[in-house]
DNA sequence: GTGAATTAGCTTCCATGGAAGACAATATAG
DNA sequence: CTATATTGTCTTCCATGGAAGCTAATTCAC
């Protein structure tokens, strides 16, 4: 092992896979595990501020795509499964939880009687508010561990990768 | 808007909240909002090939990691719990599931009657040997999505971030 | 050596989300 | 206009995992 080298999980995870299947190229791991590796840490730390308003990680998201909605903060359930990327069935449930809490309220659509309207309160809102100043806050201090270069360039790849993967003209190789 | 720049999920969400709040920093996001798009994302493709062999992701990885093992291909339910980072009553499930399919057997350990071993076998081996190698393989494909020159900095950089934020020295912020 | 703490795995209960279907309202074909 | 298809939401059932506590076995203190 070369000096100093740091020695992670995933290195230990690969150094085994080296040995015990030298027949398969790994490398791909350095980069997938890690990120992944890094997601998860990254969400610990940010569901930490999200508790400190009593909100799930869920709940967190549903309140900010009514906030970003901009007044009166206002979307359908079907939107807002959408922006949050859940069905609409997990939808209903994270809705009626936020609604027992006084944060959202539920009616039905004036043109569209099958479709409902999800509302901010007004303490949802303000509840919102801080809670994604604190957030950003966070994210933040957690994006400061690395240099502004760091962070630049890891944006670029990031932002590279992904939309060459939903780019339909992108090799499949399957 | 700039010419060709793209615009993906997570540029719009930017602006909406530029819109919306203009009193708070909100590029953290476009580095932490990217990583866990990409994330999520890269997980769908990759279970899509553990579907393929009747796996779910937690069973693959018990899998991998009673194969990294190396001979005889055992563990205790403990160690495996924390290789894959869930819960020892997790684990407890996982193994059920495994045990039965026929993948992994559980007995008694010799030493500590308390403990037990869980170990592959042969068609557990067989299997995880097969669906290991068409893993790689998928991580390949996207992994390729990058130039070699990305694929190598984005590494740098999350080992980077990662080391970072585990190392106890570092200033907490909070 | 005996009683107290610890440990390993498991069990129970709960939270969350997906899949699929139910239901009511709306759109469409003829 | 009526019959059919579609749509938006909700409901039901299931899968998975966490938290906390249980039990049996081991270790430790004295």
């Amino acid at each position: 092992m070369k000096h100093g080298e740091p020695t992670d999980r995933v290195a230990r995870i690969q150094a085994d896979w080296r040995r015990e299947r030298p027949d398969v190229d790994i490398t791909p791991q350095g980069v997938i595990g890690r990120l992944h590796r890094l997601a998860g840490r990254l969400t610990e730390e940010l569901c930490l501020v999200y508790g400190r308003y009593g909100l799930s990680e869920g709940e967190f998201d549903v309140l900010c795509a009514l906030r970003r909605a901009g007044e009166p903060y206002e979307r359908a359930p079907g939107e807002l499964a959408a922006h949050t990327m859940v069905t609409t069935g997990a939808m209903t449930k994270r809705i009626d939880r936020l609604e027992r809490a006084g944060l959202v309220t539920r009616r039905r659509s004036d043109d569209d009687q099958r479709g409902r309207i999800v509302a901010l309160t007004a303490p949802g809102r303000e509840l919102i508010d801080r809670a994604f100043t604190d957030h950003m806050r966070n994210e933040r201090r957690l994006v400061d561990l690395l240099t502004p270069a760091e962070a630049e360039s890891l944006e670029a790849v990031l932002t590279a990768w992904l939309s060459r993967m939903e780019d339909p003209r992108t090799p499949g190789g399957e």
